[in-house]
DNA sequence: TATATTAATATTGTATACAATATACAGTAT
DNA sequence: ATACTGTATATTGTATACAATATTAATATA
C-alpha cells in the first residue's frame, strides 16, 4: 500500500533538522513567509507544523508575535530529565524482559557506541538503544509522552555533545541493565535506567556550564 | 460568531464542551465544513484546534479521512489512569506541603464534594481539587502532561459519571491526604493520591462494564 | 542629539479559493 | 438481486487573499 506522508509531519522533520544541526539558534524567531518560502510550502502547513512543535515543547508563541525557537536552560534540563527517567523507568518495567533477539540488538548498539567517538552518532545510538529498550510497551499514552521528552532532551543532547567520560560510564551503566535483564531482574534494571538518564542529565549540565563559562 | 480573542484556543474549549455534554459521540467524524459553519469560524483555525486535540489524545485522524472522536475504551482508560497517578503523585513531591490557606481551600472544596449530589459538579469539583493540591509543582513539562492526561481522563469520567459510592471513599482518600499534609508527611501524602486515582479508575471501570452490558 | 510621533512596512490571524482525494450513487452487466 | 464501474458530490489538504496588529523607519520637536 502506497502510503503518502502527510506535508505538516515532512515540514515538522525539516524544522526538526534545522534545529538539531544548530540552523536556528534558541530563541530566534521563525517567521513563517520565510520559512515556507524556504521550504517551498505555504504557511498553512507550516503553521500547523510549528504548532504541533509548540505543543511538544520545542518552540514557543506569543500571539501575534509568532513562533520562536525555545531557550534552553538548565532549568528546563532538571526539570525534563528526571522526568524522562521516571517515564521511561516506567515504560521499561511495563515492557516486561525483552526477548533474546532484543537483548542481542541492545548488546549490538551498545557495543557500537563503545567504539563510536563521533559525539552526533553517540547521541542518535544512545536514543535507538533507550527507544529498543522499552519498544514492548504498550502503553501509547506513556510512550507519546516518552517520544516528546526525547525530542525535548535531544535538543540539549546536540547542543552539548561534548559528554567527556560520561559516554563509558553511561555504557557501562547500559552493560548493568542487559546484565539484569538477562537475569530476569526487571525492577532492578528499570530503576538502573532511570540512574542512566540521570547520569545524561549531569553530563549535559557540566557541558552546558562549560560552554556557558566561556 | 465567536467574540474577537484567541480564536483557536476558544474553539478548543467550546469543541470540548460539545465532547463531555455528549454532543459528539465517540468514534465521530468530526466534518470541518459542517463544525466551522456552527461555530461561525473558517476551517483554518478549526483545523488547528482540533490538530491540538489530536496531539492531547482527545481526537485522531487518518490523512484524507478528516478527524474524528477517540474511542473511550477499558484498555486506554488502564493506561491512562496509572500513569496519571505516577504523575500527580510525582507533582505533589515536587509541590511540597501547601499554605495553610491553600489546606484550607483543600479542605473546602472537599466539603462541597461530600455535600454534592450532581455528578458533574463532583468531576469538576475533584477536577479542581486535583488540581490545587498540586499547584505549587514548578516543573512546567510536568504539569503540562498532567493537564492532558486530565482531558483525557475527564471524557471518561463525564461518560461514565455513575460513581456509585466510590466518591465517599475517594472523599475520606481527600481527607486522608490532607491529615497527612498537614503533619507534614508528604511522601505518605503523594503514595495515598496515587491510590485515590487509581480508585477512580475502578470505579469508572465498573460504570463502563455496567453499561456495556446493557 | 535625543525623544516623541506618525507613516510605512512586515508579520501574523483568519477567511476564502482551489486542487487532490475519498465517498456516495446511479447505471449496467452478470 | 448483487457486484461492478464510472460519474457526481463531498471532504480534506494546500495555497492564496485579506484584515488586524506589531515592528521599523522617518520626521518633527525639544
Amino acid at each position: 500500500m502506497i502510503t503518502q506522508k502527510s506535508l505538516r509531519s515532512q515540514i515538522i522533520e525539516v524544522v526538526w533538522q534545522l534545529i538539531i544541526d544548530g540552523k536556528i539558534k534558541p530563541n530566534e524567531p521563525l517567521r513563517e513567509i520565510h520559512l515556507a518560502d524556504m521550504l517551498n510550502v505555504s504557511r498553512t502547513p507550516l503553521r500547523e507544523a510549528l504548532q504541533q512543535l509548540e505543543l511538544e515543547g520545542i518552540v514557543k508563541s506569543e500571539p501575534r508575535k509568532g513562533f520562536r525557537l525555545s531557550d534552553l536552560s538548565e532549568e528546563e534540563l532538571k526539570e525534563i530529565y528526571p522526568l524522562r527517567a521516571k517515564l521511561e523507568s516506567y515504560a521499561l518495567e511495563l515492557s516486561g524482559i525483552p526477548s533474546p533477539e532484543q537483548i542481542d540488538e541492545l548488546i549490538s548498539i551498545n557495543h557500537k557506541m563503545d567504539t563510536s567517538n563521533d559525539p552526533k552518532e553517540l547521541v542518535e545510538l544512545d536514543e535507538i538503544w533507550h527507544g529498543l529498550l522499552i519498544s514492548n510497551c504498550k502503553n501509547k499514552s506513556l510512550m507519546k509522552m516518552i517520544k516528546m521528552l526525547h525530542r525535548q532532551s535531544q535538543r540539549y543532547e546536540y547542543a552539548y555533545m561534548d559528554f567527556g567520560n560520561m559516554v563509558k560510564f553511561s555504557i557501562s551503566q547500559h552493560a548493568g541493565i542487559i546484565e539484569y535483564l538477562k537475569k530476569g531482574q526487571l525492577k532492578e534494571a528499570s530503576i538502573l535506567f532511570a540512574e542512566n538518564n540521570m547520569v545524561g542529565m549531569d553530563a549535559l549540565i557540566n557541558s552546558l556550564k562549560l560552554k556557558h563559562n566561556n
